[in-house]
DNA sequence: AATTTCCCCAACCGCGAAGTT
DNA sequence: TAACTTCGCGGTTGGGGAAAT
């Protein structure tokens, strides 16, 4: 296979570009378009390699470029899209009109990434890391009744489980008394840990454990999530979730993680898309719930915006943070002793 | 005010995929 | 079918500005 020959071998120019090559790059590009970035440099004059001018061109130049800060919106759209997508920036970059992946990218590194971090959350798994917060040190045995929450129920949806949610399992109902349970899980658990494994291997990226590669690609092909910027993207990524799922559902019991609510009933278990209203942190009257913010963050409440009208660093960490976060308890466990 | 450290982001690098000969 | 070219993606780097000392 062939590589195109590197800018510094042919002695061409690199590094920042000047206002002048600017110029001229746009002025060639608006009077012939791009095609053929490999001559491109030549005809306009500049003493670039294609690359160069193409990643500049893309990254910059091209006028449809959105410059400025991420919008709340726009942030939240990142990681859920990255939740499902990983790291697949230019994918992420579609449905996001005006951002580049490069700037997706940065802007994940820089920022969103060192946030989760903060808050205890795997950015590459979207999960709690559990390796720092035990929760089951939290719930006692005594809490667990076989009647209330029948972990064998989830038999027959193993490929669909999300390993980190079978782990959580294990370490909410550690009773001896459902060994078999706990047995069930953990073989599942590395089941699922060579199934994922051997997905992200051959498709050579992450991918989602809850989705086939259809799904995977299916969701690529769908138009960008934007119509205007306002827009978010739960509608077309929920209704594809719910597409998925075959059997009504019992929501009695279920459990938040990953931005995916995981229902179970005793003939289904059901997998649906958090979005930011449903997850938003709030008391639900019919269900316990733990929120993570309790735990790790001392932010828990709403959305803040300042007299300037804009978002600071911290609100947007609890404000985000509640909306990929949230663990819920089913009604008849409880756990208001924990709060 | 000077120096150091930290952080951001534009740009580069290397690779694989797709296209062409 | 193989060899080669071009394109695009994702990871990484380093220059420069901001913040801290």
């Amino acid at each position: 296979m062939g590589r195109s020959p590197c800018c510094d071998k042919n002695g061409l120019k690199k590094g920042p570009w000047t206002p002048e090559e600017d110029q001229k790059l746009v002025d060639y590009i608006r009077k012939n378009g791009y095609g053929n970035w490999r001559t491109l440099p030549k005809n306009a004059g500049l003493e670039r390699c294609g690359k160069s001018c193409r990643l500049r061109w893309t990254n910059y130049l091209r006028p449809d470029i959105k410059r400025g800060r991420f919008s709340l919106e726009e942030e939240e759209a990142i990681i859920q899209l990255h939740s499902v997508l990983g790291n697949k920036w230019s994918t992420i970059a579609a449905r996001l009109p005006g951002r580049t992946d490069n700037e997706i990218k940065n802007y994940w590194n820089t920022h969103i990434r060192k946030r989760l971090l903060r808050m205890g959350i795997d950015p590459v798994t979207h999960n709690p890391r559990l390796d720092l917060l035990d929760l089951s040190s939290m719930l006692t045995p005594s809490l667990y009744n076989s009647s209330q929450m029948n972990i064998s129920r989830l038999l027959g949806v193993q490929t669909l489980l999300n390993p980190e949610l079978l782990r959580l399992a294990t370490s909410l109902f550690p009773s001896s008394q459902h060994r078999e349970n706990q047995n069930f899980l953990q073989q599942n658990v590395q089941e699922n840990n060579v199934n994922s494994t051997h997905d992200q291997v051959t498709n050579g990226q992450f991918m989602s454990p809850l989705m086939q590669p259809d799904q995977v690609q299916e969701f690529q092909n769908c138009a960008p999530i934007f119509s205007n910027d306002a827009q978010l993207m739960e509608p077309q990524l929920s209704n594809q979730l719910h597409n998925w799922q075959c059997n009504e559902m019992s929501n009695n019991d279920y459990v938040d993680l990953q931005n995916y609510r995981y229902y179970g009933s005793d003939q289904s278990f059901n997998i649906d898309h958090l979005t930011s209203e449903n997850s938003d942190f709030q008391s639900n009257g019919s269900n316990n719930m733990i929120s993570m913010t309790n735990v790790s963050t001392p932010i828990s409440s709403p959305r803040h915006i300042n007299s300037t009208g804009t978002i600071t660093e911290d609100e947007r960490e609890g404000y985000s943070f509640s909306s990929m976060m949230k663990f819920e308890f089913p009604n008849n466990l409880d756990i208001s002793c924990f709060l």
